[in-house]
This record gives structure tokens, C-alpha cells and sequence, in this order.
DNA sequence: TGCCAGGCCGGGT
DNA sequence: ACCCGGCATGGC
């Protein structure tokens, strides 16, 4: 994340859930994560950052077309042949690292076995998955509700964008503080989070990108 | 052409 | 405890 400096304003506090009832008539259901399979949205959670997602749309093709698009086929692929099928995504080298740390974890931890990640439950699957070297707040957050159906408010870029553009936080905000302000004002549901941060993830490719802002057709206007 | 994209890590103050 | 450079491709 980008840090710029904002002058101090009153921090405004919206219903939230007015928020999400206007950007969900606006733009309706994303059918959030894109992906087939739990592996599948894993994979895409770790390529996808810093990443544009029709990058990572690519490099998904490939992984499918040689097959390896399940923990027990990537595990076999060797890192450097890994890098050549993500290359698409970007940052190829870090990335097929990434994943291979990931799988480690998995096989160490849960004999490869997705749903007997899963069963650790939101507390402790997070701090593990934290604890993987290359997946941070965002991509372990992302696990936890697309691919293990785990209530966890996911946290990016746009989030922190849309909402401190519209003064509710200041633009230096941190993960954790943008997730408490969320957790804390909407219920704690698995599909509102799903649908919630699609929404803003919408919300912000199409009206709140730093270069090319559409502002003023923002659904969200006159809600802060 | 340059800027940006659904972050994260490691080394330096 | 911050702060910052590095990582890399593809689209507009």
C-alpha cells in the first residue's frame, strides 16, 4: 500500500449497510471468487496481489491446460517450471515460491488435505496461514472467506481508497484498523462478507482508480 | 509512453 | 516501530 499523507479531517461514520444496499442495486452480485475450486481460489488469492486479474486470468489458463491445478499435481511441478506457467501474473519468480511455501504448509500441517485445513477454524487457519511466508492479511483473509467459507472481512487497496476518500479513516490507516471498522458495523455474515468486498472491489475498477477517477458517478455518493 | 493492478518481504534507519 | 526498494507482466 501506497501511504500519502492527508490533512487531519472529522472521520465520518455511515451505515454501512446503507453503503453496501447501494453499491449491491448499482452493480448487483459479483458471484464472487472467481474460481472452480477452494485450490483454485487459493492459487488466484496469492497471484493476484499486486497483480491485475486478467493477468492472473492467464496464468490460471496455463496452470489448467498442464493439468497441475490441484495441491497434489503443483506439488510435483518443479519451482522453476511453476514460474514459467504464472508468468503471465507477474513477479513469476516470488510468486511460485509463494505457492511452494503454501503447499509445504499444507503438507506439513494437514497431510495435504484442503478440508482438513479448513476444519482449524478462522483463529487459528489465520495465524497459520499468516505465519506462511508470502501470504500477508489480505491473502490469508481472502482463503478464509472464498475458499474456506469462513467469515473474515477481506481488506485491499480499494477498500482503503473509497472509504478514506469519503473521510471515514484517514489513507494511512492500518489492515487490521480498516477491518475493525468494518467487523464492528456490519453483521457477521459469510455472504454479506463475500458480496461486500466484491462490491468494493467493483466499486473501486470502476469509479475510484487513482489515475482515471469517475467520481461523479459513483453509487455511493450522498451516503457519507 | 508511463502508470497502474484485488501485496508482501527483508533490510535499513 | 516505521520506511522503502524490489518483485514483473499486460492493458490502457
Amino acid at each position: 500500500m501506497k501511504r500519502q499523507w492527508t490533512p487531519p479531517r472529522k472521520p465520518k461514520a455511515p451505515d454501512l449497510m446503507q453503503v453496501y444496499n447501494a453499491m449491491y442495486a448499482a452493480l448487483g452480485p459479483q458471484h464472487w471468487w472467481p474460481g472452480e475450486t477452494p485450490f483454485e481460489v487459493i492459487i488466484g488469492a496469492i497471484l493476484t496481489q499486486n497483480t491485475a486479474w486478467t493477468n492472473v486470468e492467464k496464468a490460471i489458463v496455463n496452470l489448467k491446460a498442464a493439468r497441475v491445478l490441484t495441491a497434489a499435481d503443483m506439488r510435483d511441478l518443479d519451482e522453476k517450471k511453476l514460474a514459467a506457467l504464472i508468468r503471465p501474473a507477474g513477479y513469476f519468480n516470488i510468486k511460485a515460491r509463494r505457492i511452494r511455501a503454501f503447499l509445504d504448509y499444507l503438507y506439513e500441517h494437514h497431510g495435504g488435505d484442503l478440508d482438513a485445513m479448513f476444519a482449524r477454524g478462522l483463529k487459528r487457519l489465520r495465524h497459520e496461514l499468516l505465519d506462511v511466508k508470502g501470504i500477508g492479511p489480505e491473502t490469508a483473509d481472502s482463503i478464509l472467506l472464498y475458499a474456506a467459507a469462513l467469515p473474515s472481512f477481506v481488506v485491499d487497496a480499494y477498500t482503503k481508497r473509497i472509504f478514506s476518500r469519503h473521510d471515514c479513516f484517514g489513507a494511512d490507516v492500518t489492515y487490521h484498523e480498516v477491518q475493525e471498522y468494518f467487523t464492528r458495523r456490519v453483521p457477521h455474515d459469510l455472504a454479506l462478507y463475500n458480496e461486500y468486498h466484491a462490491l468494493i472491489v467493483k466499486t473501486g475498477k470502476d469509479y475510484c482508480r487513482p489515475s482515471t477517477p469517475d467520481c461523479d458517478r459513483c453509487p455511493l455518493i450522498g451516503f457519507f
